[in-house]
DNA sequence: TGAAAACTACCACCAAGGGAGTAGTGCGGC
DNA sequence: GCCGCACTACTCCCTTGGTGGTAGTTTTCA
């Protein structure tokens, strides 16, 4: 059985939805919350399995509502389902932790199956985003690669460091600099690429042979 | 001018590359230690730019040596300089930290230029070691290859998520298991592919398209 | 059916990574 | 000369990663 919390700002979408979900095998509503500041509370309080979140809300919209959680230590699917097919949101809702993305002119069908399949942990998309995404990819592998001349010698150097899997204490060795001078390069490095960790960083240069 | 400090447990040859070193410009001895021990109170004491250690000492030996300079925070380079052109020597001096590793029947002239060429951060190895030193990756290439079939679904299934950049925390969302119970599979992991971060996880896969 | 292996979870602890900010030095260009 | 940039180094602070150990549950297989 799988609970689910509803987070939307119109009542009688949330009915509906609501509704919908009942009457399905092993899904169940748990809780229903008009905002984000009320999801919250309902989240920490019902722990369910899953979060169907709106994003264009009044006051704490969804994508600020999506972090808070994360924040909060919320670890459960968060799929959001909204209207909106902009490129902006998707990445934003990806960043912030969505687990999946739906629009709301999903089939009914659609939408219980996709609930199911992203709480075995499968990441869902509606088929209309598929375009989206896929520039988005495309546009976060062109920004790095052009990025990538803004590197300083030093920063391309200790991004070499970190795609062969090196530490930053021997980076610091092998350099003979302050482990803390490291650290600035990693981190102005991550900042020039877009990326967030050291493990994204040797993904990026090895699927895109950056010194090769 | 590069300080440096001798450990060897033969005197006498301490004393000879002793010689030969302050007749260079540009390199000093500033201590000699005949022992582990002794070393790593010099190491504390002195903080020379450089250890040129032997391996095969009397007591605590090279490795538990280097392994000791490393742990009491020592991060100057580490010169290995010993007869032994051993295999398993070469691999665990580099494992345990050393910056360069050479043989004591390397030349003088040879002996001085490479220690002003890792002083730089260049790392240096005997001529003769190549064989070793390729035959060592090979091997390990193999044995992380061979080990790969020991991995469990599970293991094998957070591995990929390692390769594609991501945080524990994330993988534990999309699996729908806690974030320890990650931990606990990516700590087996490293352990059977003989890994020692995610880093080199992801490095490795990459690079032996294991995935593919 | 009983043992082994895999999977799950939690704890405590320490090492490593990363953000934000401050600041000194050296170098090339205007 | 001064400006901007790269490089270096440091501090404080927090998150993430990794190891060790214990232990309960399911799956698999002999």
């Amino acid at each position: 059985m799988i609970s689910i919390l509803l987070v939307d700002d119109h009542p009688m979408l949330r009915q509906g939805v609501a509704q919908l979900i009942e009457l399905e095998e092993g899904l169940m509503v748990v809780g229903q919350a008009g905002s984000g500041e009320e999801a919250l509370h309902l989240a920490a309080q019902l722990d369910p399995d899953m979060v169907l979140l709106d994003l264009n809300m009044q006051g704490m919209n969804g994508i600020a509502t999506l972090q808070a959680l994360r924040e909060q230590g919320f670890n459960a699917c968060v799929m959001v389902f909204t209207v909106s097919d902009q490129h902006d949101d998707v990445v934003a809702a990806l960043r912030a932790g969505a687990d999946g993305y739906l629009l709301k002119d999903t089939e009914p069908e659609v939408l219980l199956q996709s609930i199911k399949a992203a709480s075995q942990g499968q990441p869902v998309f509606s088929p209309q985003l598929a375009r989206v995404l896929a520039s988005g990819v495309r546009d976060q592998k062109a920004d790095s690669a052009e990025r990538m001349g803004e590197l300083t010698g030093r920063e391309a150097q200790i991004l070499q460091c970190i795609a062969q899997g090196k530490t930053n204490k021997r980076i610091a060795r092998e350099l003979a600099i302050a482990e803390a001078t490291v650290k600035v390069h990693v981190k102005n490095t991550l900042k020039k690429l877009g990326l967030r960790s050291r493990v994204e960083a040797a993904v990026w240069v090895l699927e895109n042979r950056v010194f090769e």
